[in-house]
RNA sequence: CGGGGCGUGGCUCAGUCCGGUAGAGCGCUGCGUUCGGGACGCAGAGGUCCCCGGUUCAAAUCCGGGCGCCCCGACCA
């Protein structure tokens, strides 16, 4: 028996744990350039089934996908000055081109605000235009010093909305809907539970009026930014010359929204769900939900079996996405150990005894050690696999809804009890805050936590927080805090 | 961008101090035996020792300069 050398334990060091999974698992390779990640089939396996779940909510909300060029003009950028602010650090610019120096330096799209609302100001024209409801899928580049895979990538994949309508309010519950829909991939589709709320001015979108977000918290008890959308107010239409006209003849600025997710979201999926056998993956998201591992001796009983195995395979193909591993070279239980790693939610064992018995074994990637063995009749198990996918999702969305509620806090009003929690366990911490961003700056740099938003009614306390846990002065608000990555 | 660690077959690493024929385990290929929780035997393939320069009869090893990766921090999705 021969063993690969073993996983780091999450509770030994998370980060050595993540990235090892992270390969192990073959979600992402290295790349010769710095900072760039490699998506290897799996992974991006994944970031499809995100992408088709997502494009179909952004479709029955009313948006179109187009295509936007890579490249923008720096004077584009520039012409936003809190945007060019925020993301002119980060921008790889090229400049030259063809073999010659350009005139004016291309910025590679750190975000496309500033390429799409030059063009789409040319599609507008009156009220009858609006609103204007855009969504598309991109890469990015913003140069990051430091990366991780998935997490913080100097490319990244993503997708980006952007819409004009021709009222703020509209506009603003423009970005109440996508961060609803937002919400609701993250927790019906990646069984990550999240918090929503509206994120303070230091952590506010370079441009944005007002940013909304929704946090996760991650097994190490980080916080993790899933997914951000943003109320533009007018300040992109007035620096682009947005404008339409009004049933009355006025001419008027548009209101914009943009909102965003990227494939950071793989990396809260590994975070969220992962443990010290690998990858754990919801099934709704899983490249194979089911996957059957053929058991044999003689030439019959291979033949036999893989029959079955097929058999099996065909019945359940377009209800559940299911993978034979017909590998010779591997015994059934290395290539148990491998599924687990992989985070596949479920496999099927066939073997001839299975046969004899016309039956298969099922064993679910979250089930404990003992007792997960499942004896199931053919029939039974063709009718039952699927509920049982439906029944692991709704699992690991209650264990990772558990996890935030063991590791949330509140009513803590003391500072020297949060800053004792922030060096040790972390987790998410709901206390006042006066709304004085000096505040907010002296608890990142005593502790490093930071307000990651203030919460949605729905999560506020029952009871509203008096003070401030900085300075004691009276809370103007209930804050979310908590070390992020 | 600062601090620390590390670059040697696909992977994990030994060898570097003290210069002298490039190694192990895993993986891979072939054959045989195995196969219900990480199989075993035999035979084999596979390396610009991160790069450039220097010292030397001779450099993975010493010297100079680059580059890359990982971890921690500051910046950020």
């Amino acid at each position: 028996m021969t063993k690969d050398r073993r996983l780091t334990l999450q509770s030994e060091d998370f980060s050595a744990w993540y990235t090892e999974i992270v390969q192990v698992a073959g979600l992402a390779d290295y790349s010769p350039v710095r900072g760039c990640m490699v998506i290897m089939p799996y992974g991006y396996a994944i970031w499809e089934l995100m992408q088709s779940a997502l494009d179909g909510l952004f479709k029955a909300t009313g948006h179109q996908n187009a295509y936007f060029p890579l490249f923008l003009p720096q004077s584009a950028l520039d012409r936003e000055a809190e945007h060019v602010e925020g993301f002119a650090p980060q921008t790889a610019v090229v400049t030259h081109a063809g073999g010659e120096e350009l005139e004016e330096p291309l910025v590679v799209r750190p975000t496309s605000e500033a390429i799409i609302w030059p063009v789409v100001a040319n599609w507008i024209q009156s009220y009858r235009d609006l609103p204007v409801l855009l969504n598309q899928w991109a890469n990015v580049v913003r140069w990051e010093l430091r990366t991780r895979p998935f997490l913080r990538t100097t490319e990244f994949l993503w997708q980006e909305g952007h819409t004009a309508h021709a009222t703020a309010e509209e506009a603003r519950e423009e970005a109440r809907r996508m961060l609803g829909v937002y919400r609701e991939f993250m927790e019906e589709w990646m069984a990550m539970p999240v918090v929503t709320g509206e994120k303070t001015s230091s952590e506010r979108f370079a441009g944005a009026e007002r940013t909304f977000a929704c946090e996760a918290l991650m097994k190490d008890n980080k916080a993790l930014q899933a997914g951000t959308s943003h109320d533009l107010g007018q300040n992109f239409a007035r620096a682009f010359e947005v404008q339409y006209q009004t049933e009355e003849g006025r001419h008027e600025y548009v209101w914009n929204t943009s909102w965003g997710v990227s494939t950071r979201l793989i990396g809260g999926l590994i975070m969220t769900h992962g443990d010290d056998q690998g990858l754990s993956l919801p099934p709704r998201l899983a490249p194979y939900q089911l996957v059957i591992v053929p058991i044999w001796k003689s030439d019959e009983q291979r033949q036999s079996v893989f029959e079955k195995a097929e058999a099996l395979r065909a019945d359940l193909a377009g209800r559940v996405r299911v993978h034979v591993d017909d590998r010779e070279n591997m015994t059934p239980g290395a290539k148990y150990f491998d599924w687990e790693r992989r985070g596949v939610p479920l496999r099927m064992e066939v073997g001839p005894r299975d046969i004899e018995k016309s039956q298969v074994v099922l064993v679910s990637r979250t089930a404990s050690a003992e007792d997960r063995k499942r004896f199931m009749g053919d029939a039974e198990a063709l009718a039952t696999i699927p509920k049982m996918l439906i029944d692991i999702q709704a699992g690991v969305r209650r264990t990772a809804e558990q996890r935030r509620a063991e590791n949330s806090v509140r009513g803590l009003t003391d500072y020297g009890e949060f800053k004792a929690r922030m060096a040790g366990p972390g987790g998410f911490v709901y206390a006042g805050w006066c709304g004085d961003e000096r505040c907010e700056q002296k608890v990142k740099e005593d502790t490093k936590a930071t307000i990651r938003v203030l919460p949605d009614s729905e999560f506020r306390s029952e009871e509203q927080p008096e003070s401030c846990l900085c300075c004691g002065e009276p809370a103007e608000h209930e804050a979310l805090w908590a070390k992020a990555y």
